[in-house]
DNA sequence: GCGACAG
DNA sequence: ATCTTGTCGC
């Protein structure tokens, strides 16, 4: 009754444009974020056409273990059409952050962050939504544009629309595709390179991301035993 | 009008 | 996102 969502399935493009457009002013690009002990991966799965499931869990940042973790399912309100993402996605985002028993002090989104057309990819729109400091992470780039990326871990490139930096081209590790890094909410580009390349590994993905994919996914039974072993049941 | 287009 | 096994390469 208080959900900011439950109305979006209503929503034409076009008036789910207007919002965005209108959301986009709130965004805080500066860093604005506590001490950041713990960091959180989100992403979403859809079992079938009609059913999303959110996967979140929340790492350690010293270590990078699981301390918790909760997935939600919930009926898919809006088809996939880019630009419009959060809408598809966020509803069932809010419903497994509620269920944490535990909130991070960063979040880390599948998908990008203000490197959007209108600056209110899914991580900023989730940020501006529950008030965490959040980071785009993408797989593939949105809009904007770039030169090569240096192939050495950790080198990175600026994406850029027009004259405005929207965000980072980052080498997480050689060999592979680069990942697409913005601020989300309340981080600021710098911070948000930073705090990616402290959660990555030896692979692509950084490790919230790679625990939140492994468990939103169909295959994910495997990775719950695990965490389940590490965090405990709920 | 013609492409491009997160997940 | 999802449908899907093996296979080429560092």
């Amino acid at each position: 009754m208080t959900n900011p969502t439950e109305n979006w399935s209503k929503l034409s493009p076009r008036q789910a444009i207007e919002l965005q457009t209108q959301m986009a002013s709130q965004v805080i690009q500066q860093d604005d974020l506590p001490e950041v002990r713990t960091v959180a991966g989100v992403d979403v799965g859809f079992e079938n056409r009609d059913t999303a499931r959110a996967a979140i869990v929340v790492l350690r940042l010293e270590d990078l273990e699981p301390l918790d973790y909760a997935i939600a399912r919930l009926p898919v309100a809006m088809p996939y059409i880019p630009g419009l993402l959060s809408f598809r996605e966020c509803p069932v985002i809010l419903e497994a952050l509620d269920k944490l028993r535990m909130q991070p002090d960063l979040l880390l989104c599948d998908g990008q962050g203000i490197a959007h057309p209108r600056r209110l990819g899914v991580a900023s729109h989730t940020g501006i939504l529950t008030g965490l400091p959040t980071i785009g992470v993408g797989k593939s780039r949105l809009t904007g544009q770039h030169g090569p990326v240096p192939d050495k871990k950790g080198a990175w490139v600026p994406l850029t629309d027009k004259d405005e930096v929207i965000g980072a081209v980052l080498r997480t590790r050689v060999g592979v595709k680069p990942l697409y890094i913005s601020p989300g909410h309340r981080v600021s580009l710098p911070t948000a390179i930073h705090y990616v390349m402290a959660c990555v590994t030896r692979y692509r993905l950084p490790e919230t991301t790679r625990w939140a994919d492994g468990v939103a996914s169909a295959r994910g039974q495997r990775w719950l035993e695990r965490l389940r072993d590490l965090t405990g049941p709920a």
